[in-house]
DNA sequence: AATGAATGAGGGTTCATTCAT
DNA sequence: AATGAATGAACCCTCATTCAT
């Protein structure tokens, strides 16, 4: 039951917009009645917040696997941008939300997410450090480094969720150049820019 | 009077969202009436426009006059993304609001804002162009690396704007290490990724 | 439910007019909510134009008995004053919409209740249509001389639905009078003026 | 400066409904500002009640004059009828509103209107009441005649201002044959209808 | 658990009226 | 007299939420 509201909602909130959709809608979409969905959720935005939610636990999960593996950083960093942009494709809708709606609600849940956006943030700082420790990338700040580029994910992302044949050939050469960009950025001495 | 809205509307929608600050809240921050509000706005959602047409105008003017200037492509990245996170520090609301608030998906306001946001991109396009000319980077499709340009500053900025430590840190490092980390992007494979 | 709400309605639009009467108002009087009444009503004027319906309906019915009878069309006539002026009576408020707000400017609700109205005087226009044949009246532009029957009983109704002495009077003779005004009219020119 | 107010009311109020048309947009076709309306009318609906008196005072100046005139009943009818589709050619707009929104509006209004209309049908029922003293006609209830009278110019009026080819024929004949109807009538036994 | 009718606060917007100029 | 920006109550309507069944 839950898991038809949640992917109807996914499904609405990514075309209309969270504010846009009404509870009858997703309702009439999950083939439930309101009163149903009241039932296994409190408001409206617990919805949103359980899409969101389980969009950051399956790059979290992702994560602490990755991070158990005994690899050359350069092949995780690689792993986990090839991991987002398949989820961007198998999970069009909710990957959507997580970019898009993610500042939209009350502060009290805006909170919340941004709690689990900083755990990915956290991990993938850890990635780096383990990188840095390893001497395969020079010293860093990793925390602000591994915002940044969850930053570049998602930038490349928003442009390849559109739907032009642009944003095809992106989703397919994105991984590529993403790693490359992000490996080169991260090789560089964190101070140089070419004069 | 219209100074007055804009600046209390801007603290309303950065703090609650466009969609959760009502007009009566507005027009109470500004100490006008509700009707003087729409003597000066047709909708609320000209409101958001003319807030964020402000910012576009901002970033536009500055653009035009480092398009004039003759430097390297990457002294003109550098002083692009100095002066958006100096307008970040300026302009907080403002410019939280220019971020986040483009995805609205209501389709007509969306329309409007993206083709503020596409004015942008076409501008820091022709930027790019040049460089490509003069052969500074790579061939590309130089509008798809603008939207991607200013979605890097865009997801970081969203991250340095807010009240923690981490945000502070990040607004001290980002300027030098986006710059850094667009030009690895933008030179293209000057690095091989290690097999 | 609907019935409450149609009872209310009447009364407050028959005192204030339409116009006048709020929602609010109506879900006051009816002793339900705002909400209660978009359950079973769309629009403010889906809720008149279902009062005006059954005004007209049952006109209409009454009109469907009349033209199976086999009497006179003098006698139909004064069948159908009388049953206006008896509706009149029994249903004041919803026979005072049902002539007063007829005229409503706005173009939507004006072609849903001239077509109401239309249905009527089509009726009508039937029936003198079978005194033209019998040779009861001179030829006629029937459906012009049913609107024109129509608006007579209209215009003395509302007059007769005020609350004097004058009033009360006219709802006593207006039947008869009418009728021979009617027929006198219909007759066509048995009277010649004097010059 | 009244005169123009009345005069783009008036054609504002036909055109779009009395609740329809704003001050702003009075204004704007009387080529005046908001407040100078203001400056000569207490309220929108005192703007309304001086169109209507202005209806009601030109037929009351003319039945006043028909009054005093020696002429046989039967004459003052035609005279009062041919004067009444006179206006209603030159006085379009008010005429219209003089029998669509005399209801409408609120109760303080409405019971002016009402005196002014009720003065109206005095000065008939009083012709009338001459004609039964003269004998020209049969004893009546005068004041009720005389509502039924008018009922029946209001009528045929109502079908004479649509826009159709027929009313325009209807605007032409309705002046004889409306005579000949109500003269029919007036002669006749009060209580005979044909069996 | 499941239902959906009922709720009513609140949404954006309008507009008759006022008032400082 | 004339102006038109300012006012705020009231408009119709929506919708998250509740609750009796």
């Amino acid at each position: 039951m839950q898991e038809k509201v949640l992917q109807a909602a996914s499904r609405l909130f990514a075309e209309r917009g969270f504010y846009a959709t009404g509870m009858r809608a997703i309702a009439a979409a999950a083939k439930v009645s309101v009163g149903t969905i009241y039932n296994h959720f409190q408001t409206k935005e617990e919805i949103l917040e359980a899409i969101l939610c389980d969009e950051v636990e399956r790059r979290s999960k992702f994560l602490q696997e990755v991070a158990k593996e005994k690899l050359p950083l350069v092949k995780k960093v690689e792993k986990l941008v090839a991991f987002h942009f398949s989820l961007l494709e198998e999970r069009r809708d909710a990957s959507l939300l997580f970019f898009r709606e993610r500042f939209d609600p009350n502060p009290g849940i805006r909170r919340r997410l941004e709690k689990l956006y900083d755990g990915l943030a956290n991990q993938i700082a850890a990635l780096l450090q383990d990188g840095v420790r390893e001497g395969e990338i020079v010293p860093y700040s990793c925390l602000d480094a591994a915002y940044i580029l969850l930053g570049m994910m998602e930038a490349v992302s928003l442009r390849a969720l559109r739907d032009d044949r642009v944003a095809a050939s992106i989703r397919e050469e994105a991984p590529k150049e993403l790693t490359r960009a992000i490996w080169a950025w991260l090789k560089g001495s964190p101070t140089e820019i070419p004069a």
